[in-house]
DNA sequence: AACACAAGTAGGCGATGCCTACATTCGTGT
DNA sequence: ACACGAATGTAGGCATCGCCTACTTGTGTT
């Protein structure tokens, strides 16, 4: 009866917050839908606001995929900083523990991660691409200080770095694929990271 | 004024091959646009049928896609084979010449490798799977035999098999998602099989 | 209080995938 | 040879989507 009684939520003309709602929403679309199916006019209905209001804040439906990446290499930069700072200081334990948090991250962020890796060919320097280096940030200066310590070969360290990285962002890409069972992905990491390691050793 | 003659094709009725057309127009489309822009219903203008025709051989989109992606795993599968039985039969030469014949084809296939890591999660034992499984099978058996020569460290032939693979197809990832030049990708392809082969020895 | 601007609404456009009903051709069995 | 069923192609409809424009409502600043 109240006119503005819907749910305990007000309809106000403005929502308030309607780019956080809307990154929300998307969240949790994507993670029972996938990116493919993410559409902005869903949202919109879902959050309660007409067809046409994301526009103002995601002119492109691009822009807002781009905006949940960014969002997921922050989280996922975050975990793989607290990874190697945290717990047993030994080299080889804190690189496990890095490329670990990236494989719990992968699984819990299936859709996300895809997101994350399509986020692509853009300008340098900006956005999505910046937002990931920063979160590999933690795990590049780890690989430098083993090379520094003269547990890792000297060589590029940009170019073991990518190699790892393409190792582990692989086996998780291969478990969102179903190609991998989830559980095996923590045991094949691990295998993945004791090869890497013995074959960088000097 | 002839009412058949339309540069040099006739327009019957039946188009004699539409399936086969339909694939070729799909890769040429795939690789100037992606696979999102792949729309059934240009393939149909392009190959000049309705758009309803192609529903009679893929009544989804989706077939469609898994019929490429099957294609470009025979494909692959065919020049993985080659590298691995033909030139010098020294083990770790040929291993490079097999991951060297899978990044070629990966540079050389962007989209249509995307689409064939696209195609997931179906039941087992069945189409893109399969064909994928068939493929890397020659690679797979060299894997096993470097076991039986002593010349890797005994396990699980699937783990470490899955660990090159993810390697191997993560690296060709990044340089599709341009996060890494195309010249660099044989270069890294090569250090990564290094180490792999060191980590793994005996 | 007035006003400029941000944020949301409403409707339209072209395109897509999938659907159904119908037309044409092919191939096979008698 | 031919009739008929199956395969293949056509035509049009439907819901949805992304993007666009014109308009409305609220906000915050001066």
């Amino acid at each position: 009866m109240n006119p503005m009684s819907e749910q305990t939520e007000q309809r106000r003309y403005h929502h308030g917050d309607l780019r956080a709602a809307l990154l929300e929403a998307a969240e949790h679309s994507l993670r029972s839908h996938g990116p493919a199916q993410l559409s902005l006019r869903d949202l919109a209905r879902e959050v309660g606001v007409s067809h046409g209001a994301p526009r103002r804040h995601f002119p492109e439906r691009q822009d807002l995929l781009d905006a949940l990446a960014e969002n997921g290499y922050v989280r996922l930069g975050e975990r793989i900083r607290r990874a190697v700072t945290s717990g047993d200081p030994d080299f080889a334990a804190r690189v496990q523990r890095a490329t670990s948090a990236f494989a719990h991250f992968a699984m819990e962020n299936r859709a996300l991660l895809e997101l994350m890796n399509a986020a692509k060919h853009r300008p340098e320097g900006t956005g999505v691409p910046r937002s990931a280096e920063v979160a590999f940030e933690p795990l590049v200066d780890l690989l430098r200080e083993g090379q520094e310590r003269r547990l890792l070969r000297v060589g590029s360290i940009e170019e073991i770095g990518i190699i790892l990285y393409a190792t582990i962002n692989g086996l998780a890409t291969l478990v969102n694929n179903g190609l991998i069972d989830a559980e095996r992905l923590e045991e094949l990491i691990e295998i993945a990271v004791d090869q890497f390691l013995r074959g960088t050793a000097p």
